[in-house]
This record gives structure tokens, C-alpha cells and sequence, in this order.
DNA sequence: GCCAACGTTGGC
DNA sequence: GCCAACGTTGGC
């Protein structure tokens, strides 16, 4: 079972061009600390499954591009790296706290969909993302939501 | 285990 | 830059 997904970055740290001009076109998903998205890509992140990689803190945030998952979870080595600004004193190689997958490209869109769009478009309305106080990194995404986000492409 | 204080996220 | 909504921390 493909599951869906949508992954925030700030495009002025990562952006989907970023992802694109790897050599690798893949990256690893290091930093995050937040427990619920931990647990998402811990515990649900299976190979092949499909991810909007979307643009947040930016002028027009918005879904960017396609990505999917190209290695499940391992733990973040950010977390074991002293000069990180991820590095987290408690985790130890035998007991690694934070966990991270591979994100590979597969294209951007090509007309970024904005939030607002997102947000006019009947169908959407229980989107983890559109939630109110929402701030989540990695949300799920429906299989019905990721298909109706898809037909708003031109 | 409660909860106030503090830090972060991210849209606007 | 503001600030609402959350998550985390730490004293008790």
C-alpha cells in the first residue's frame, strides 16, 4: 500500500530545486524534532511512497513539487554531531532518538499551488495541513486528497 | 502529574 | 514584524 504525504520545507534552507540538483536527486530528511513527524517517518514511511514537497515561511507558501521515498527510516546522524545545530545530547548510537528517510525527486509542479488554493478547494476541508493551528512538518495526506490536489494542475 | 514560562512554527 | 497556536521544559 502506497501511502501519501506532505513534507514542509523552507525553501530558502531546501527547496524542490534544491532536491532537483542533487547528483543523487535525493536527500536525506535530517532535523526534524518533533515527535508526531518522528513517529510518521519511524513508523509509517514505506519505499515508493509519494510526497508533496511543499514550500513554507515564504511569500506564497504552497505545494512545490512531487517527491517520493526512496530509503526508509535510520536515525538522523545530525543528532550524534556535536557541531549540528540538530545535535541532541541525549541520543547515543545504541539508543538513537531521531529518525529520518531519503526524499527523492520526481518533479516539480509546474505552477507552484498555494495555500489559499488549497484552502478554496471543496473536498480538502479535513486536510491535516489546512487544520487551524496546524504545524506539523510531515502530515498524511488521503489517497482522495492527494488525486483532487493533482487535478488542480493545468 | 500539573501547569506556568518559554521557545518555535509559520501564516499573514 | 506580529502573534496565535503548539510543543517542551522544569519547578513543585
Amino acid at each position: 500500500m502506497t501511502n501519501y504525504w506532505l513534507m514542509k520545507s523552507e525553501p530558502d534552507c531546501f527547496s524542490i530545486d534544491d532536491l532537483a540538483t542533487r547528483t543523487t536527486q535525493s536527500e536525506a530528511w535530517d532535523g526534524v524534532r518533533n515527535y508526531q513527524a518522528r513517529n510518521m517517518m519511524r513508523d509509517q514511511m514505506q519505499l515508493g511512497d509519494r510526497v508533496f514537497f511543499y514550500h513554507s515561511n515564504t511569500k506564497v507558501p504552497g505545494i512545490a513539487g512531487i517527491a517520493s521515498i526512496s530509503r526508509t527510516s535510520y536515525p538522523d546522524p545530525t543528532q550524534f554531531q556535536a557541531d549540528s545545530q540538530y545535535f541532541d545530547p541525549k541520543a547515543t548510537a545504541a539508543k538513537p532518538i531521531w529518525y529520518l528517510v531519503d526524499v527523492q525527486f520526481e518533479q516539480k509542479l509546474p505552477q507552484l499551488i498555494s495555500l489559499e488554493r488549497l484552502r478554496r478547494q471543496p473536498g480538502l476541508e479535513d486536510m491535516v495541513l489546512l487544520r487551524k493551528g496546524s504545524r506539523l512538518s510531515i502530515t498524511p495526506v488521503t489517497a482522495e486528497q492527494w488525486h483532487i490536489i493533482l487535478s488542480l494542475q493545468p
